[in-house]
Parts: structure tokens; sequence; C-alpha cells
DNA sequence: CCCGCTGCATAGCCGATGCCTATGAACATG
DNA sequence: CATGTTCATAGGCATCGGCTATGCAGCGGG
């Protein structure tokens, strides 16, 4: 780009000359754009010196564009409409009265939490685009940290080779045991231990699922390796299996409760296993505005109210 | 200073921020620009304040467009350009490579002086477009006063309810009288006498030419009314119908010389009779750029050939 | 015929603003 | 921890746009 010469030359004095063009008139003109006559004068001579030609034939009460006026005006018109089309788009930005928001987030977060907050959201702001991608933890950071995403709600903790990352606790999930509700309950006394889960039928999720890897753990923990009767499949998978009795599985209460009425519900005994989900962000980079109202909203402050407020602090990721 | 629409905002910082977009660094875009870092920095701020919205991520190393500013660059640009285009069209007008004569005429200047005077300015400046508009003096007057025409080419002395233009005489044409060589010549001892038009068969012009007015006159100021065997019809008809042999008639050598061999060109007993030829344009405005180079190249460079009194032969008479 | 009116240009002053240099602060690196 | 890079901030200076007052050129009324 030819940034050449722009020089002196200002919106002002376009608008002054549009001003006077239109109104054939400079002390009407003045009064049209708000300010004394000789400033404007001065403007527009400031601008003929500047363009090295005389825009206006000055007869005494006959104004008249010259040859180089008639060539200016267009184009003066046009950059001034830009300049205000600028102004309003941004302002549309600034208002959420348009704009996009690539969210991340995790299969059960999709399922149980997002459906009713991006309604709430999509119906405060209709002009917000809202691009969702599903994916495990893993995978939201790295698209986090390629800008591909704007915002991302995961589980926590943060797999340990993630850029930086702000994340704020968002809300804590109880896992429970869904099972068939033809079958036996699981468990104990309406309870299910983890050590319990050695000699039950477990249905497991793909790799990539932050369930999978927890659930491991913490048999892990107990002293054993979990067997899966059938694994790898997406959420809704892993619930048809249940619901067919092929097995039992840990998933979030809140997607057990979505579930259905076929299928048992069992908590975990205490202890029993938690999640806790985070809204997560590039530390480098600020969200676009719309996506730190979705934020906000997430976080629990009234939409419209400033943000902070009550959720738990900012932690590096 | 309230400024409703445009408000400030400045070219200069349009482009710093076009300059920083595309260096994706402060430091880098204000060497580009010519200005020091800070001053840069200044606009900027100044800039995102004005439309209320931020316009980079300053992440270290790493500047990036916010939303906002991805929805203000493309206008941006197209700002700057337009500044640039405009600088540029006006400046063309200036240097002629563009631009428009309207330039009114009369027949016999048309047919004799136009040709080569337009030549040579069209070879000068070949942007420039030439309109020319032919007619009797009275409706080139007319015509310029409505701002239809920037200059015209007439015949002095201008009718009298003449709005105010400014005139320059710029040559006086003899008038000779043209007869079909074919034919006896007229008048006596080679030259013609006023007088012995009355006996001649006359060719005349339509009304509206100058020509017409200026020879009845004559033959009235000798005391008889002029009786035409043709009459109305433009310059080159009447020389038809002279070269026909249908009669004698008035014209400007200059058209004469050119009007071919066919013709037989006699002068007039003096004082003969002559006109004047004047450049005018109305005296309230300036004529475009343009014209002016028109003007001049006629006042201050007469044209060499059939020009001004010092054409071939006498120009007493 | 002079006078006042209209309408743009000019003069002089003042506050605002842009640009500069110097310096600070945050982050990365060796 | 020292150092370098990079953007932000501070203070001084000159410029510039805006204002009021005034000048000057036509034009119309008394």
């Amino acid at each position: 780009m030819q940034r050449g010469s722009v020089g002196p030359m200002h919106f002002q004095q376009l608008t002054y000359f549009v001003a006077v063009a239109e109104a054939r008139h400079f002390t009407r003109a003045a009064e049209e754009v708000h300010v004394s006559q000789p400033s404007l004068s001065q403007q527009i001579k400031a601008l003929e010196r500047e363009l090295g030609a005389e825009l206006f034939s000055r007869a005494r009460g006959n104004i008249t564009l010259t040859d180089a006026g008639e060539a200016l005006l267009p184009l003066a018109r046009r950059i001034l409409a830009d300049a205000d089309t600028a102004r309003h788009e941004v302002q549309e930005l600034v208002q959420l009265r348009r704009g996009r928001i690539r969210l991340g987030a995790t299969p059960s977060v999709c399922t149980g939490l997002l459906p009713e907050v991006l309604r709430t959201f999509h119906g405060t702001h209709p002009g917000i685009r809202l691009l969702i991608e599903e994916g495990g933890s893993h995978d939201l950071v790295r698209e986090l940290a390629r800008g591909a995403l704007d915002l991302a709600l995961l589980v926590l903790p943060l797999p340990a080779a993630s850029p930086a990352l702000t994340t704020v606790e968002l809300l804590q999930e109880d896992l429970v045991v869904v099972s068939s509700a033809g079958r036996p309950a699981p468990g104990r006394r309406g309870a299910v231990h983890i050590a319990d889960l050695e000699n039950e039928p477990l249905v497991m999720f793909r790799h990539g699922y932050d369930l999978r890897e927890l659930t491991v753990a913490a048999c892990r923990a107990e002293g054993f390796e979990p067997s899966f009767t059938v694994e790898g499949g997406e959420m809704d998978a892993v619930l048809g299996f249940v619901r067919a009795g092929l097995g039992i599985a840990v998933v979030p209460r809140m997607v057990a409760v979505r579930a259905g009425q076929d299928l048992r519900t069992t908590p975990l005994a205490s202890p029993g296993l938690r999640r806790t989900i985070a809204l997560a962000h590039r530390s480098d980079v600020e969200p676009p505005r719309a996506a730190r109202e979705l934020q906000r909203m997430l976080l629990g402050a009234p939409p419209a109210g400033p943000a902070a407020g009550g959720g738990p602090g900012p932690s590096g990721g």
C-alpha cells in the first residue's frame, strides 16, 4: 500500500467542503456545520491550498463548484460516508448487535450445560453467531492456543503442556453411575464405591474424553485396572450401550438426569468423583466483545452488569 | 467541539492504524510512517478512544487485530485510497491531463480559425475533451451566461443585453467577396464597393449569422436594402451556392481562402468591412483550468497560418 | 447619491492537540 | 539476575483550528 503522502487533509475540511457545495453559500454552510464562517472559510482555503486548486468560484452570492470541486465532491461524500460506516460498524460490534463467538466445549458440557445457556444468550443477542466446537479438553486447549477458539468450556486440571491460558472455575459436577433400569442396581446400599467398579461391566468412552481419564485414574487409585465391556464411542452411544444392558457407565450427573427414564442413576459413595468445569481463554489476547459477554453470562453475573463479581478468581493454566 | 457525525478522527490515525495492522508491530509501523513510536501509540489510542473499542490485542510481540479492528481495516483502507484518488483527480485537472472545455464559436471561426488551434491544443493536452458549440454571437452570449459554455469566440460588438462578460479582442478579419470563377468578376478594378452589391446577385446566410447583420447594415449605410438571390443556409451551403453561380457572397477572408479554387476572391474596396473576433467568458467565474489554458494559447500564441491581420495579402481594405 | 446590508476574507488571540525526547513497565532471554 | 525488546506514559514545544472583530466588495433602499 502506497501511503505516499496523506499529508494534511482533514475530515473536517471535507465536511465543510460538502456543506458549502450543498449550501452554495459559505455563511449558511458554516451554520450548518456549527462553526463560525471565518473558520469554515479558512479550512476551505486550507483544503484548496493542499489540493493545489480552487474548489469554488466565489462570485458574490453565487458560489459554484469549479471543475476541481466537481471532481472532489463525490469522493468527499464517499469518504465521509465510509467514515460514518466505520464508526457504526465498530459500534455494532461493541453493542453486540453483530459478532461471532467460537466456543469450544467438551461433549458433556455440550449436552448438559450449553443448550440452555446458549438459548439465553441468543435471546439477548440475536445478532451474534455461535460456532460450537465439541472436543476433549486436550483438543480444546490446542484450538484455543491456535486462536481457532475464542473461549472454551473444559475440564480441570488442564493438560500439562498448556500454553498460557486463563481459566475460571465455573462449576463442579458430580459423576454418577448410570445403569440399565432392567438390571440389578450396581453397588451397595444405593451407592456405588469406586472399588465396586472392579466387578461391574463397564461401558467406557473413547480416548480423548476427560471422563475416561478421570474414571480410570480413580480405579487405579483404588488399586485396580478397570476393564471395559464396550469402549469407544461418544456420549450418546455410551448411554445407548448402558440402556441396552451392556454395562454401567460413569457420567456427569447433568447428563444422567437428561438421559431418560429407562436408565437408573446411582450416586457414587462419598467422596465420590467430581470434576471441575472451567471457562478458558488465551491469556495474551482479550476475547472479542461478544465472547466476553458470554463469559460474563456463564460466570453467573447478570448479563447486563459488569463482570468480576462472584465467581472464583482466575488461575493460571 | 461537538461535531456529531464526523468527530475527531484523522486520516493520520487511519494511516497509522493500517500501518500497524500490516506490520503487526508498533515500532516498525512507526518507522514505516515516519513518526516516533510514542506518537503512533498515542494516535492509535486516540482512535480507539474515539471509536469506543480496542483495535489491537497488544500481546508482546504478537499484535493482532481485534474484531473491531478487523471490521475497521477494510474501511480504513478504502478511505485512504479515496483520499489518494481525490488528490490525484484534482491534480490531473490541474495538470491538464484531464478536463473538458465547452467552447462556443461562430460558424466562420469554426471553419477558419478553430481547426488549427484545436489541433495544436489537443496535441499538447490530449486528455482534454473539446466540446464545440457552433452558433451566432447572440446564442453564444446566452449560453455563456447560462454556464453552458466555458469560453466563446464571437464577434464584437456584443449584443446589447449582454450579461457580465469579459471579452478580449483576438483578431480582426477582413470580409471579402467570393464569386464563381466561371462568371465575370464583380465590382470594378479588382475591388468591390459596398454600393456595387446593390446590383449583384447576393447569396446570404440564414438569420443568426453575424455576417448577415453586418453585411445588411453596411448596405443600409450606403442607402439601399440588399436583396438576396438565395438566403438561409450555413457557411458551406452558401459557398456551394456561390460556386454554383447563383450569386456572390460576403465572407471572412479566412473562409474564402480555404474555400477552394473554383471560387474567386475579390477584396472590398477601402474602407471595406472587417469584424472583430473576441474571446469571451463570464466575468463572475473563472473558467476551468483547461479553458484558461486554451485562452492563453489563443491570446498569447497566435497560431501560424491564416490568422490575425498578418494573413496572406493586405489586411487593410 | 449615499448608506446600510449582505457575504466572504483577514487579523489576532487562545486553548487544544500532535509530535518529540526521555523514561517506565512488562516480558523474554542468556 | 542482567539485558534487550517493545509498548505506554510524561512533559515540553510548536502548530493549528476555532473564535471575535474587522475589512472590503457589491447591491438595494431611502
